[in-house]
DNA sequence: ACTTTTTTCTCGACAGTCGAGAAAATAAAT
DNA sequence: ATTTATTTTCTCGACTGTCGAGAAAAAAGT
């Protein structure tokens, strides 16, 4: 059932308007942001004015200049008004950056995972440790933060805040919004990482045209990952991240790290290649974790035509096309994005992958998907943080009285 | 990026919101609209004088009666303000119906499908025939006609309105959109069978409970179909048809009727059964068509115990719980309803879906999704045809002017 | 100093929702 | 027969929002 409409909603909806324009351009003028939005440049006024009075924008000083008439003023949404606390956690490492509301990055660490320290109690504290020092450096206190936006490979509870299953602490829950929520009045916000990157492509690729409806990221790793951002029936973003690496590839297949048998990452993550090139027998782990330069080697050894790895790849790549035929046969078309640091072997993948797709009537009468390499993966993670973080900060202060 | 809003707007989406509460309810006073739609007494008086005018709703003469004070007026859309054509293709039959804009059903016929002639040029012809005699018959002019919502098993273009692959015509592409533009001013709309089975029950589900959030509508026959139901960020009900029964289910099982390999219709459809029962080839297809009496008789030999039957059904719904696994995977949990004449061999299906569904992560963190048999299919596709014509109708009336 | 040009701001008109209370219409009580 | 109580519907004024037009502001050119 849908709800009811009323004034105060119009104007809620067109602040978060006027705020995310600002967003994509950083700062725009009253005039800008009239003909960006499609609103009246009354309407403008009133919206700003009220903006700028609740501290969530200003107006830069230096008017900058050209032809004549009165100079525009530019507005900007307030870098001082508060902060956001960005944690990317991988298998090895976990990074903790902050940013001001601007989105402009005020400072970063790492922290190398303690792989002894087992369990998410233990996490947890070395996690909540880490914020207090990303504060203390930065002279910052709790409540100036606005938003806590983490990320993880592995699968998020609806919710947002919960992380069901992940490669780095199986599926032991882990509660994010608990763990924070008495001490900071922070909006906790927990993504799929490659959901992060699925929203960063797509931030983009409105930018340049806007026939823009969906695309999926996928991140190939020792863990698979599928991102799919859609543009909804009113023109919001609608990302998700769907449990892509262990979704079924063929019931025959190897085991998983997951238990199951047959994934897609038992495949096609970097053990499962690792486990067929060296003919490892398909029912067991062959490592927590593979280092890249392990990899390579065996990339190497399938470019100068060794069977088991060249095999190796292209099963890989068959398990990926399947997987992709799936994901369109029950979505619609889409364009592909491959990310992470698979895409280095890309090349040994792609026969297997145009194998695997075409075997369904999806690629048959729509055509092969548009696939695409990006590079830079941790990049378009953070940029994804950033949007996501401050958008939905945005939308809340649009929301609530302001 | 999202789009402005207006005021002009709201009373768009608080129209709709009447509008939407006198169809579920049939018909209503001004104070039960209030209550339903959260709205206030002034705003329902206002919208209901203007819908009045309009001619789109009238008040019920008798005022129905108990208790003292003022007695109620009920409010309920006008029959007469336009009527809708329903039209069933099936395989065998095409099912033509009449109702008029307050969902009453006012005439029917059905037209056995020619076999012999082939092609869509002749079916068009008959189609169009057919229309012009369910206006005859009730005494209608075309400029009468609010919607002709058709529906068919397979592949429906984004549009809404041409028919990319179906069972009945393969792959040769079907546009009633441009068949029939010319000659009605009705809004053409196309809908996958089963998607209209998932929009009835998404409809039935949400007057029970509330916390209604998605549902997955499969449909057993000589084809498979998958209809998605589900509830978007503002409450309104998202609906689609993905490519399911010709999703991948194993490369290396039998051929489909579409031409790929490995479908899921081809294990699961009734002719992938019969195909596996009586050990044929499995790259040939047995039958354009299979009879019920048929798939009776090699029930009933599986339950006797007969074991190539039994086995057929095993396999059956092997793929189909591996199907609904994958389905899981991508989209969130939900409840699974089988309807279609294929739930008759549900005992002997069921095995074999457990069997494929335990095979996936997803399932053994969420547990198995909750599976009903739901019987009518063919009730069901009505309710949904009219349910869809009828809200789309109310919102480009709620839209335009009025 | 005056004009031109461009941007920003302000004012009144208009569209919509809401709460409160008036008006309407009936049943029960006197 | 009249009054009272009760319930529903309708209406009025206040409030919030958007919009177009034009005034005001602020610079550059003449």
């Amino acid at each position: 059932m849908l709800t009811k409409s009323s004034t105060e909603l119009v104007r809620q909806q067109n602040s978060m308007l006027v705020l995310a324009a600002l967003r994509r351009r950083g700062s725009l003028s009253h005039t800008e942001i009239a003909s960006e939005t499609a609103l009246a440049s009354a309407t403008v006024s009133a919206i700003t004015a009220e903006l700028e009075r609740a501290g969530i924008i200003a107006r830069s000083e230096q008017h900058v200049q050209g032809g004549r008439g009165r100079p525009r003023v530019l507005l900007m949404p307030r870098r001082d008004y508060g902060y956001v606390i960005v944690v990317r956690i991988s298998s090895d490492i976990v990074q903790y950056s902050l940013a001001d509301y601007g989105g402009t990055l005020l400072d970063r660490f790492e922290e190398a995972r303690n792989h002894d320290l087992k369990g998410t109690a233990a996490f947890g504290q070395i996690f909540a440790a880490a914020l207090e020092r990303l504060l203390q450096r930065s002279r910052i206190t709790k409540e100036e933060v606005l938003a806590i936006s983490i990320s993880s490979k592995g699968l998020v509870a609806g919710d947002g805040a919960r992380l069901i299953w992940s490669p780095v602490f199986g599926s032991e829950e882990l509660d994010f919004q608990s763990l924070l929520r008495p001490e900071w009045r922070a909006k906790i916000m927990l993504s799929n990482e490659t959901l992060l990157v699925a929203q960063a492509l797509a931030v983009r690729a409105e930018e340049g045209r806007d026939d823009f409806k969906a695309l999926a990221a996928i991140s190939l790793g020792h863990s698979i990952g599928l991102g799919l951002a859609r543009k909804g029936h009113f023109g919001e973003l609608d990302v998700s991240a769907p449990n892509f690496g262990h979704m079924l590839h063929t019931s025959s297949a190897g085991l998983c790290r997951c238990g199951s048998r047959g994934c897609i990452e038992a495949a096609a993550g970097f053990y499962g290649i690792l486990r067929t090139a060296f003919e490892v027998p398909s029912d067991t782990i062959p490592a927590k974790f593979v280092p890249l330069s392990e990899m390579d080697k065996i990339a190497a050894s399938a470019r100068q035509g060794h069977r088991m790895a060249g095999y190796a790849f292209r099963q890989a790549g068959i398990a990926l096309g399947n997987g992709i035929s799936r994901l369109l046969s029950l979505y619609e078309p889409m364009p592909i994005l491959v990310t992470g640091p698979g895409t280095r072997y890309f090349d040994l993948l792609q026969k297997g992958v145009e194998e695997g797709l075409a075997q369904s009537l999806q690629v048959r009468l729509m055509g092969p998907p548009e696939i695409t390499v990006v590079a830079d993966e941790q990049r378009l993670v953070f940029d994804g943080h950033l949007n996501r973080a401050l958008s939905t900060i945005d939308g809340g202060l649009a929301a609530g009285h302001d």
